[in-house]
RNA sequence: GCCGGAGUGGCGGAACUGGUAGACGCACCAGACUCAAAAUCUGGCGGUGGUCAACCCACUGUGCGGGUUCGAAUCCCGCCUCCGGCACCA
C-alpha cells in the first residue's frame, strides 16, 4: 500500500503540513528557552546518542517519548529545557569511522547532519541553540579540566591494575564495559592483564553512591537494585597472617569471622604477588608458576564458567593461624579472584562450599565449628558445607553460644589484640578511564624525567587532539607515534618532556554533559554556576536500561565529586529516571547489522511523522519492550485520518467561541458528550504525568469515536449542539497535540485558532461535568454477577438492594432462600449471600 | 545460586487502593457503498453448550496447584516458564 502524501487522495496531505509547521516552529524559535523566574523550570533530558547515522524507529521511540512529555510540560506552564547533543568522541565513533574509511571528524559531521535532519522531520522540540558535541575542543577541553580537578583531589591516579583488555579494539576497558566476559562494543572475549592505566577513584565514593540511592525515589526499582549489586557492599573482618619462616604476611577479608576456628588452609589467587615470593627458589616454584600461568591465561569466561572445577596447587609455605598458632598450608587456586577482597582467603571447608570441594579434592581436614540445630556435623562424613547459623563449637572460649554472638565476640577480641579490624569490602572497582585509542580527549598530563607526572596547567587547555594522526588499531596509543604532539616542555622545569598518549574513555564525556546544556557556550568555566543551579537537577531523565551500572553510576559519581569540590549544590544529578523499552522486529532487537530496521524516513514518507509518533507511543507501555508491527502503523495512520475528517468535514458545526453557547444543562446527549470531553482531560493528564501514553491515546480515541457518533445525530444549526461538539473537538486537538503536533497545529489553524498549540495552555477539566450522572450497580448473588441496575449517582445502596430484589433475575436466585449477608459497595455493587 | 520484572482473546495490550475481565487498536467475519477491488462506513468477535435466526440464558476462562475473602488477573503459600542484571564475592 502506498499513501504517498499528495500523490494519493486517500489521506490528508501530511507531507506538506508537517514541513509547514516544522518551518513555523523554527522560524519563531518556539523551542528556545532561557532562564525565567515567572514559571517553574523543568529540565527534561534524553540520553544523547553517538552519531551513528543509523537512526531507526527503535531509537526514535525514546525521543518521541521525550518530545511528547516535554511538549506536555510546556503546555502546563513549565519553562522546559529540552536539549540534544552528540556523544561523538570515543570508541563507537572511531570504530565506525574506521569501518567506513573516513576520518572521525568527517564521520561525525556527516552523521550529525543526517540525524539532526531526522529529528527535525519528526518534529521534535529541541532547543538547538544548546546543541553540544563532545568532539568539539570546547567541550572536551572542559572534560580535561574535569580530569585535572580529580587529579588535584587525589581522585585520579595512574597505576598498575588488573584490567580488561579487548584484543579486537586494542584497548583496555572499564569493568562496566565488559558484558558477560565480552567487550560490549565488539563482543570479543575480554582478556585480563596487568597494565599501567589511569583510574578514577570511584571506590572512594562507594558508600556515598550506595547511601544516596535512597534519595532516588523516582528511579525504577530495578536500576537501584542493579547499582546496589554493582557496588556490592559486604561487611566483614580483615586480618593478617604471618607466614612461617618468611618476613611476609598475607591479608585476608572474611564475612564469616565466626568460622575462623574452622580455618584449615589458606588460598591465594593465581595473580597474587605472594605466589612467587613464597615459592621463589623452592621445589614448588615451577609447579606453582605453571599453574598460575595456565589459570591466568584463561579468559574471564572460562575462569568463571559454572562447570569450571576448583583446582589448585600447594605452595609449600605455611601461615600461622592468628588465634590458635597452628600452621596452615597456603595453596593457590583458580577459584580465588585477585580483584575482590585481598585476592587471598581463609578457607573454612566445613562452612563454605567451594572450600569444601577443594578440601575433599586435595584431602585436607574439614573442621566444623558451627552445629546446626538438631544435627551433628562430622568433618569426616559431611557431604556439603553448612553455611547456616547454629551453635558455636570447637572454638575455644567462644564455643557454646550462637555463632552470631560468637562473631561479634571474636571480632572484639581480635580488634583488642590488634590482630585485625572490622571492615567493609566492595565489589565496585576503580574506574579505568584511559584508552589506547586515537579518537578521544588526550589525558592532560606530561611526563618529565625530572618532575615525574606533571598535570597540564588549566590555562593550556584544551590539549588538542591532532587531526593528522594515524589511528589504526595496533594495541598501543596511536598518539605516541605523533612526535609533534608528544614533544612538549615540562610546565614545571621547562625541560623536554613527553605527553600522555592515552585518551579518555567515552563515558568520561557523558558523565557531565547534562551540566553543559544550561550554558553550552560558557568559555570561562565548564558551566555557568547560576544556570546550573537554576536548571539542575534534571527533572526527568530518559534512556536505555543498558546504562544502569555504567553511565548512570559515573554521572552520579562525577556529580558528587563536583559537589564536594563546591561546584554544584546538589548530590544527585537525575531526580527522576525512566528507562524506555526497546523495539524488536521479527523477534530481534532492531539493528542495522541484523537488517531488521525500519527508519523514520520510510515512515515519514509513507505515513508522515505524526503516524510514526502516534504508533511509537501507542504500541504499549513506554518502559516495556515492544514488537514492531506494520499493521499497527497503518492503524495509527487511519486514526489520524479519521480525526482529520472529523474536524475538516464538520467545520460547518465548529464554533470557535463555543464557550458562550455551552448549554448549562442540555440534553442527555449533550451532557454525555461534555462528560466525555472532561473525563478525557482528566484521564489524559493523569496518564501523561506517569508517561502512560498508550492509555492516554486510547482515551483520546474513545473521545474521537464518541464525537463521530455525536456528529451523526446532532443538529448543525443548533447552537448548543454546535458548542458541545466544538468543545469536544477543541479538547481532542489540544490533548493530542503533544503526541502528533503537526496535524494538530494544522487543524488548530483551520479552526481559526492561534497561535500554535505549542503556546497553548493545557486544558483543565471541570470535575463536576466529568462526573457520571447514572451509575451501573452490579448485582452479585454469592459473588457471581447476575444482573446490573442503572441508578442515579448518589442513590442510597439500601434502595439499590430494594430495587435488586424486585428484579426477576435476582428473584430467581433468591427465591426460597435466606439472605445471610448483604455486601454493599457504594457506587459499585451489591452482593447478596444466600444459602 | 542471588536480585529485579513478566506470564490475560488469534495479536499488541486495558482493568484505580480486591468489586461487571478483555478498554483502545490490529487481525478476522458479516453487511453497506462499488461493475469490481481498494479505501471508507455499520455491526459482530474469549471458549463451550442451551433447538442459539434474534434478544436471551448457563457453565467456563487471566501460566500451574492450593489458600484467604461475600467476591481474586489483583492478596498469601508452593511450583513452572520466559526476560533482564549479578555471580567460584571469600
Amino acid at each position: 500500500m502506498e499513501l504517498g502524501g499528495d500523490s494519493v487522495p486517500d489521506s490528508y496531505d501530511f507531507t506538506s503540513i508537517e514541513r509547514k509547521w516544522q518551518d513555523y516552529w523554527r522560524e519563531r524559535s518556539l523551542f528556545h528557552v532561557e532562564r525565567r523566574e515567572d514559571r517553574p523550570k523543568f529540565y527534561y533530558l534524553d540520553m544523547y546518542p553517538y552519531p551513528s547515522g543509523e537512526l531507526h524507529m527503535g531509537h526514535v521511540r525514546n525521543y518521541i517519548i521525550g518530545d511528547a512529555f516535554a511538549r506536555y510540560k510546556t503546555m502546563q506552564g513549565f519553562n522546559v529545557l529540552h536539549p540534544m547533543g552528540w556523544d561523538s568522541l570515543g570508541l563507537p565513533t572511531e570504530n565506525a569511522a574506521i569501518k567506513f574509511g573516513v576520518h572521525p571528524v568527517q564521520w561525525t559531521e556527516q552523521c550529525v547532519g543526517i540525524m539532526k535532519q531526522q529529528f527535525d522531520r519528526l518534529g521534535i522540540s529541541y532547543d538547538w541553540s544548546r546543541e553540544i558535541d563532545t568532539s568539539d575542543p570546547e567541550y572536551y577541553g572542559w572534560t580535561q579540566w574535569l580530569f585535572l580537578q580529580l587529579y588535584n583531589s587525589g581522585l585520579a591516579y595512574r597505576g598498575p591494575g588488573l584490567v580488561n583488555w579487548c584484543p579486537e579494539c586494542g584497548t583496555v576497558l572499564a569493568n562496566e564495559q565488559v558484558v558477560g566476559g565480552r567487550c560490549e562494543r565488539c563482543d570479543t572475549l575480554v582478556e585480563r592483564t596487568t597494565r599501567e592505566q589511569w583510574f578514577f577513584k570511584i571506590t572512594d565514593y562507594a558508600e556515598a553512591l550506595l547511601e544516596d540511592l535512597e534519595l532516588l525515589e523516582h528511579w525504577p526499582e530495578r536500576v537501584v537494585r542493579m547499582q546496589e549489586h554493582w557496588i556490592g557492599r559486604s561487611e566483614g573482618f580483615s586480618f593478617t597472617l604471618e607466614i612461617e619462616g618468611l618476613d611476609e604476611e598475607m591479608e585476608v577479608f572474611t564475612t564469616r569471622i565466626d568460622t575462623i576456628y574452622g580455618l584449615t588452609f589458606m588460598v591465594l589467587a593465581p595473580e597474587h604477588p605472594l605466589t612467587s615470593r613464597l615459592t621463589g627458589g623452592t621445589e614448588f616454584e615451577e609447579p606453582v608458576q605453571q599453574f598460575c600461568q595456565r589459570a591466568m591465561a584463561e579468559s574471564v569466561m572460562e575462569r568463571t564458567a559454572e562447570d569450571t572445577e576448583v583446582e589448585g596447587v600447594f605452595t609449600g609455605a605455611h601461615a600461622i593461624h592468628p588465634l590458635t598458632g597452628e600452621r596452615v598450608p597456603i595453596w593457590v587456586a583458580n577459584y580465588v579472584m585477585m580483584d575482590y577482597g585481598t585476592g587471598a582467603i581463609m578457607a573454612v571447608p566445613a562452612h563454605d562450599q567451594r572450600d569444601f570441594e577443594f578440601a575433599r579434592k586435595y584431602d585436607m581436614p574439614v573442621v566444623p565449628v558451627i552445629q546446626p540445630e538438631g544435627a551433628e556435623l562430622d568433618g569426616e562424613t559431611m557431604t556439603e558445607a553448612y553455611i547456616g547459623d547454629g551453635e558455636q563449637v570447637n572454638s575455644a572460649r567462644f564455643s557454646g553460644q550462637s555463632n552470631r554472638a560468637a562473631m561479634e565476640q571474636i571480632a572484639d577480641h581480635m580488634e583488642a589484640e590488634g590482630l585485625g579490624h572490622r571492615d567493609v569490602s566492595y565489589r565496585l572497582r576503580d574506574w579505568c578511564i584511559s584508552r589506547q585509542r586515537y579518537w578521544g580527549a588526550p589525558i592532560p598530563v606530561i611526563y618529565c624525567d625530572e618532575c615525574g607526572i606533571v598535570p597540564v596547567p588549566e590555562e593550556e587547555l584544551p590539549v588538542m587532539l591532532p587531526e593528522d594522526a594515524e589511528f589504526t588499531v595496533t594495541g598501543d596509543s596511536p598518539l605516541s607515534r605523533h612526535e609533534e604532539f608528544m614533544q612538549v616542555q615540562c610546565p614545571r622545569c621547562g625541560r623536554p618532556a613527553r605527553r600522555e598518549a592515552d585518551t579518555m574513555d567515552t563515558f568520561v564525556y557523558s558523565a557531565w554533559y547534562y551540566l553543559r546544556y544550561p550554558s553550552p557556550h560558557e568559555d570561562e568555566a565548564p558551566f555557568n554556576r547560576d544556570d546550573v543551579e537554576y536548571w539542575l537537577p534534571v527533572d526527568q531523565y530518559v534512556g536505555g536500561i543498558e546504562h544502569a551500572t555504567g553511565h548512570l553510576m559515573y554521572s552520579r559519581f562525577i556529580t558528587k565529586v563536583l559537589h564536594d569540590l563546591g561546584w554544584v549544590s546538589f548530590r544527585e544529578p537525575f531526580a527522576r529516571l525512566f528507562t524506555q523499552g526497546m523495539v524488536y522486529k521479527d523477534g530481534a532487537k532492531m539493528s542495522k547489522s541484523r537488517g531488521n530496521v525500519v527508519t523514520p524516513d520510510e515512515i515519514n514518507d509513507e505515513y508522515g511523522a505524526d503516524t510514526g509518533r502516534l504508533f511509537s507511543l501507542f504500541v504499549g507501555p513506554a518502559d516495556q519492550d515492544t514488537e514492531w508491527s506494520d499493521e499497527s502503523v497503518i492503524g495509527a495512520h487511519r486514526f489520524l485520518w479519521r480525526v482529520w475528517r472529523l474536524a475538516t468535514e464538520n467545520m460547518g458545526a465548529w464554533n470557535a467561541d463555543f464557550r458562550a453557547d455551552l448549554p448549562s444543562d442540555g440534553s442527555e446527549e449533550q451532557r454525555q458528550i461534555r462528560r466525555k470531553s472532561h473525563q478525557t482531560i482528566l484521564k489524559v493528564t493523569d496518564d501523561f504525568e506517569e508517561m502512560r501514553f498508550n492509555t492516554a491515546i486510547a482515551a483520546i480515541m474513545e473521545l474521537s469515536n464518541d464525537l463521530a457518533s455525536f456528529v451523526q445525530e446532532m443538529d448543525a444549526e443548533d447552537a448548543a449542539d454546535r458548542a458541545v461538539f466544538s468543545e469536544g473537538l477543541w479538547t481532542l486537538v489540544v490533548l493530542l497535540s503533544p503526541i502528533t503536533p503537526h496535524i494538530c497545529d494544522e487543524l488548530w489553524a483551520r479552526m481559526g485558532l492561534e497561535p500554535s498549540l505549542v503556546e497553548e495552555q493545557w486544558p483543565e477539566a471541570d470535575e463536576g461535568l466529568a462526573e457520571e450522572e447514572t451509575i451501573t450497580i452490579v448485582v452479585q448473588i454469592n459473588g457471581k454477577v447476575r444482573d446490573n441496575i442503572d441508578v442515579p449517582a448518589g442513590t442510597d445502596m439500601d434502595d439499590v438492594v430494594e430495587l435488586a430484589l424486585e428484579r426477576e433475575k435476582v428473584a430467581k436466585y433468591v427465591e426460597g432462600k435466606e439472605i445471610a449477608k448483604t455486601i454493599k459497595v457504594p457506587e459499585k455493587l451489591i452482593n447478596l449471600v444466600v444459602s
